[in-house]
DNA sequence: GCCGTTTTCGGCCCGACTGTTTTCAGTCG
C-alpha cells in the first residue's frame, strides 16, 4: 500500500511550497495528501487498473500531480520534491509539530541560523539567538521551548478514554455556572476520534468575560497560553490542551458544527452552502446579510440542504452526498448494545467474580453478560483448562438457575496457536454458547503465516468471534502482519464475527477497519474485554469507533436479543 | 495545482488571537 507513503510526501511538499509562498499550489497538494490517506483503495491499483486517467478521476489529482504519482510507482522517488527538499534542507515536519511554529517561521530560521530540525530550533533558542530577530521575540523563544518540552513529554497526542473522564469534569465545572447558557465538547472529542490532540469546547453565553476568568483558573491548569472574549486556551498539568470558545446563544449551533470539525467536513460543507448562494461560518447560515440558521446543528445542516450527521461521522469520507440524498446508514446508537460478551471473571485471575460481574452488567441495563475466561495456554493470564472451564460451567449454570441474575452466557477467550489450531479440546468448546479465539503469542508472524494462521482458527466450526483482530496497542504495539481482506473473506465464508474491542488502548477493530468489515457483510460484536466489573462502562468507546466505521445495529450481532444471538452462533457454526 | 449546475480563468474556508508590530503576518482550528 503506497497510499501512505505517497501522502507523506505530498503533505511535506505542500509545507513547503507553503514556505516559499505559494499557498495555492500547497492547498492543492494538502487536499491530494489528506485524499490518499483516507482512501480504502491502493493506489497502485489504480494506476494498474487505468493507468494515469484513473489516477486523475481520484479528487484533486490532475495531470500535473498524476504524474508525480505515475514517477513514484514507477521510480520510487519524486524529482520535484527532492529539488523542493534541496532547496530548503529543513525537517519540516519535526519543526511544525512545535506550538506556534509553521513554514514561515522555520523558513526565517533557516535562513537567518540555519536551523535545520528540532534540535538546530532547541539550541537556537536556548541560547537566545531567536528572540533578537525581526519578527521573533522574548515571548516566542520562550514558547518555542515550551513547546519543545511538551513534545518531549507527550509525544503530542492522547488516548481519548485517557482524557474523556477530565473532560467531562471540566464540561460539570463550566456547565454549572449560572452565566453559561448551554455548553459542549466538540472537535475531535466529540467526533470521538481515538486519539486527541487538544479538547474543544463550546458554550453559549450572553457574558463571556466571567466564564473566561473561571475557565483559566480552573485547578488543572498549569499555564494559559491565550485568553480572550470568545476564545481562550490553556495546557494542563496532565499535558493537553483545552481551547474555550464562548458564542452568542443564537449562533450555539452553527459554533457547534463548525468546532466539531472535522476540518475536511467543514470544507465540504461549506462548499455546499457557496453552491446555493449562502456563506456557513461559526455565526450561522447566512443569505447576504440575512441570517437562516445557527441556533442548533440541525438548523444549520437542513439550511444547506443536508439531514443531520452524528458527529463520528464527520470526516468528508462520504457522509456529505448521502446526506445530501437522505440516505445516510442508520448507524448503532450507545444504547443498542444488549449484552456484553467478552468479560474475565476471578475464574481466570479478573478481579470479580461471575456473579459481581452479572450485577454489574445489570446495572448498565444489559439484557445478558457472556463470561469469556482466558484457556489453558495462558499461564500467566491463568487460563483455564478442559476440566476447570467445566466446573466454571457449573457455576454460571447454578447461577442461572438461580433466577436472581440477568441471563450470563458461557464463553471462553481461546488461544490461537501459531498453526491456527485452538488451545483447549473441541467437545470442551462445543458445550459452550459460544467461543471467541485470539492471538495472544508470537505476534510477529510474517504475513503470510499470520493471515493463515488466524483464517485456520475461523475455520473451527466451533470458534465464533476473533478477538482483537489486528492485535494492534494504539501508539504502543502495531498491528499484526495480516492480509486484511484474506481475513475479510474468510471470516463471511466460514461466519465468524470480528470484535470491536473497545479497551481505549485496543480499539481493535479500528474505524477504517470496522467500514470495511461492514462493506464485506462480515458480522461484528462490541466488547470491553473486562478484566474489572467498572471496565464495563468502557463500552462507549467501542460504540463510538462502530459510529465511526458507519456499522448499523444489523451489523453488530451483541446489539441482538440472547436468543438470536445464540441461534446466530449456532447456525453459523 | 485543481476545478467548473453562473466559471476553461480566476478563485481556492475564514475568523480569532498572539506577538510583534505602528497596521499586520503567522498560526491555528
Amino acid at each position: 500500500m503506497k497510499n501512505f507513503d505517497l501522502a507523506k510526501i505530498f503533505f511535506e511538499m505542500a509545507s513547503y511550497l507553503k514556505m516559499k509562498d505559494e499557498s495555492f499550489r500547497s492547498i492543492a497538494y494538502n487536499r491530494v495528501a489528506l485524499t490518499l490517506e483516507s482512501m480504502e483503495e491502493d493506489v497502485e491499483d489504480i494506476y494498474g487498473r487505468g493507468g494515469l486517467k484513473a489516477l486523475e478521476d481520484i479528487p484533486g489529482v490532475g495531470k500535473n500531480i498524476a504524474q508525480k504519482i505515475e514517477e513514484y510507482l514507477k521510480t520510487g522517488k519524486i524529482k520535484s520534491y527532492l529539488n523542493l527538499k534541496k532547496q530548503t534542507p529543513v525537517k519540516l515536519d519535526e519543526i511544525s509539530m512545535v506550538e506556534g511554529m509553521g513554514p514561515k517561521k522555520a523558513k526565517a530560521l533557516f535562513e537567518k541560523l540555519g536551523v535545520r530540525n528540532l534540535k538546530d530550533l532547541e539550541k537556537a533558542a536556548k541560547s537566545h539567538k531567536i528572540s533578537p530577530l525581526f519578527g521573533f521575540g522574548e515571548k516566542t523563544e520562550k514558547n518555542i521551548l515550551e513547546g519543545i518540552e511538551f513534545l518531549k513529554k507527550s509525544k503530542g497526542r492522547s488516548l481519548l478514554g485517557h482524557i474523556t473522564p477530565i473532560v467531562d469534569e471540566i464540561t460539570e465545572k463550566l456547565g454549572s455556572l449560572k452565566e453559561v447558557q448551554e455548553i459542549s465538547v466538540a472537535g475531535s472529542v466529540r467526533r470521538r476520534k481515538e486519539t486527541i490532540g487538544d479538547v474543544d469546547m463550546l458554550v453559549a453565553s450572553e457574558s463571556p468575560e466571567k466564564i473566561m476568568d473561571f475557565f483559566v483558573r480552573l485547578p488543572w491548569v498549569a499555564k494559559a497560553w491565550s485568553k480572550g472574549k470568545t476564545r481562550s486556551s490553556v495546557r494542563l498539568t496532565q499535558g493537553f490542551d483545552v481551547d474555550l470558545r464562548i458564542v452568542s446563544p443564537k449562533s450555539f449551533g452553527s459554533a457547534l458544527q463548525y468546532f466539531t470539525g472535522s476540518k475536511e467536513h467543514n470544507i465540504a460543507t461549506r462548499r455546499i452552502a457557496i453552491l446555493k448562494g449562502l456563506k456557513l461560518n461559526e455565526y450561522g447560515v447566512f443569505r447576504g446579510q440575512k441570517a437562516l440558521a445557527g441556533k442548533t446543528e440541525e438548523d444549520v445542516y437542513r439550511a444547506i440542504g443536508l439531514c443531520y450527521i452524528p458527529p463520528e461521522m464527520r470526516e468528508d469520507t462520504g457522509e456529505v452526498e448521502l446526506a445530501q440524498k437522505n440516505s445516510l446508514p442508520e448507524i448503532i446508537g450507545y444504547k443498542d448494545i444488549k449484552g456484553d460478551i467478552h468479560c474475565h471473571s476471578d475464574w481466570d485471575g479478573g478481579e470479580n467474580s461471575i456473579k459481581d460481574m452479572a450485577e454489574a452488567a445489570r446495572k448498565m441495563n444489559y439484557e445478558y453478560v457472556g463470561i469469556s475466561d482466558h484457556t489453558k495456554y495462558l499461564r500467566i493470564e491463568h487460563g483455564l483448562d478442559e476440566k476447570q472451564l467445566e466446573e466454571r460451567n457449573k457455576e454460571i449454570d447454578s447461577l442461572n438457575k438461580s433466577g436472581r441474575h440477568i441471563r450470563i452466557l458461557k464463553g471462553c477467550e481461546a488461544n490461537i496457536l501459531n498453526d491456527g489450531s485452538i488451545d483447549i479440546k473441541d467437545e470442551s468448546l462445543a458445550k459452550l454458547d459460544y467461543v471467541i479465539a485470539g492471538v495472544h503469542s508470537s505476534m510477529k508472524m510474517d504475513k503470510e503465516r499470520m493471515t493463515q494462521r488466524i483464517i485456520n482458527a475461523m475455520k473451527n466450526p466451533n470458534v465464533d468471534i476473533i478477538s482483537h483482530p489486528t492485535g494492534r496497542l494504539i501508539q504502543k504495539r502495531d498491528e499484526y502482519q495480516i492480509d486484511f481482506d484474506k481475513i475479510l473473506r474468510a471470516a463471511k465464508e466460514f461466519n465468524v464475527a470480528l470484535e470491536i474491542n473497545s479497551s481505549p488502548e485496543r480499539l481493535d477493530l479500528k474505524d477504517a477497519n470496522i467500514r470495511r468489515a461492514k462493506e464485506a457483510g462480515v458480522k461484528m460484536v462490541i466488547n470491553t474485554d473486562a478484566h474489572h466489573k467498572d471496565q464495563l462502562k468502557l463500552i462507549e468507546f467501542g460504540i463510538a469507533q462502530a459510529r465511526r466505521g458507519w456499522a448499523e445495529k444489523k451489523d453488530i450481532l451483541n446489539a441482538y436479543p440472547a436468543d438470536k444471538l445464540l441461534n446466530y452462533f449456532k447456525n453459523a457454526s
